[in-house]
DNA sequence: TTAAACTTTCAGAAAATACTGAAACCTCAG
DNA sequence: CTGAGGTTTCAGTATTTTCTGAAAGTTTAA
């Protein structure tokens, strides 16, 4: 490993965590997302210097992220690893897994708590604020559900268009208005 | 604390390592948001069972996040803990912050890394893919802060659009070609 | 100035998390 | 079958993170 491409996969794994995983994990997609070859399990314990049953714990958490794809070559019996998609697909995956794992458990248990009544004053204002996050966390996630069933071309060409997409939807309501 | 409120902090204390900070500073944040009077220091760490240095580490935390306020009230020395912004401002916060740690620093990387020329075949590939994740990363942040200056209001607007912004877009784009 | 009432800091203890390596387990060619 | 070549599991250990509580620091009323 150069030392340019060490500084990568070794800056992966300190944000690792910060992204969801842990150092190792993090380090290990690091290295598989700038590997022109797929990596054997072997291969990958060598060069982040862990052993082997930490890099097959790594990878089925990275399978659980839908980060990792499993290859096979032929005449051989061993497995070999590559990051699943493009880079597009990884944020994509990233951000649905994190949604998941972050907000849909704050959701339904927001959801379960609205359905009973407060029963006291100090409840009635809890339940207020709860309704709050709740409908903000709504509104987010279905947002964001919608975006990603649009194609990336599509995503990118609103993306681009940044703060202006306000005055399209201003454009829109006029035009709206006028009929 | 009733139990309904009670499960609603503890949930923050379960969320709290996926949203970034540890248990406790989410168990404080919770408790803040849902109190409808700002709290002490004391009433805090007697709210849930932890030390009073803690509570004072953990409020160091939350200011860094930007997320609580300090009050005072006549006659009385202590310090008043409430949370800072409304729900929506605390959801940008979050945000902003975390796109802070989680992407800036990866964000700086890349570029330096981009900044030499690769040294051989193993390293040319790598900077394609580095040149890849650092494009997407630009395009998403930048987008990300052009939201972020949008008036609350504008943006549900365009959240409540959903996947229906594309065809304002289409709209938009025959608008132009037609003149 | 002083001291009471508070907050912050931080060394060490406790708890949580991650890692290792050996054993168990799978799979398939012969 | 069987054993070679591979993967997974998991108990125990190492590392990291968090928490405590006592000491140091700060502020202000008198």
């Amino acid at each position: 490993m150069t030392d340019k491409i060490e500084s990568f996969v070794m800056h992966c794994g300190e944000m690792g965590s910060r992204w969801g995983f842990n150092r190792t994990v993090g380090q290990m997609y690091g290295l598989l997302v700038i590997s022109k070859e797929p990596l054997s399990a072997v291969q990958i314990s060598e060069a982040l210097n862990i052993s082997r049953g930490n890099v097959s714990m790594g990878i089925k958490e990275l399978q659980s992220w839908r980060l990792v794809q499993v290859q096979h070559k032929p005449k051989d019996r061993k497995e070999y690893y590559s990051p699943a998609g493009s880079i597009w697909e990884m944020a994509i995956r990233v951000f649905e897994e994190r949604r998941k794992r972050e907000v849909d458990p704050t959701l339904s248990l927001l959801r379960d708590n609205l359905l009973n009544e407060p029963a006291n004053e100090e409840e009635q204002y809890a339940q207020v604020k709860m309704h709050e996050i709740h409908e903000l966390l709504e509104t987010i996630t279905h947002w964001a559900s919608e975006l990603q069933s649009m194609s990336p071309d599509k995503l990118n060409t609103l993306m681009k268009l940044g703060a202006g997409v306000s005055k399209v939807i201003d454009i829109k309501d006029k035009l709206l208005k006028s009929n």
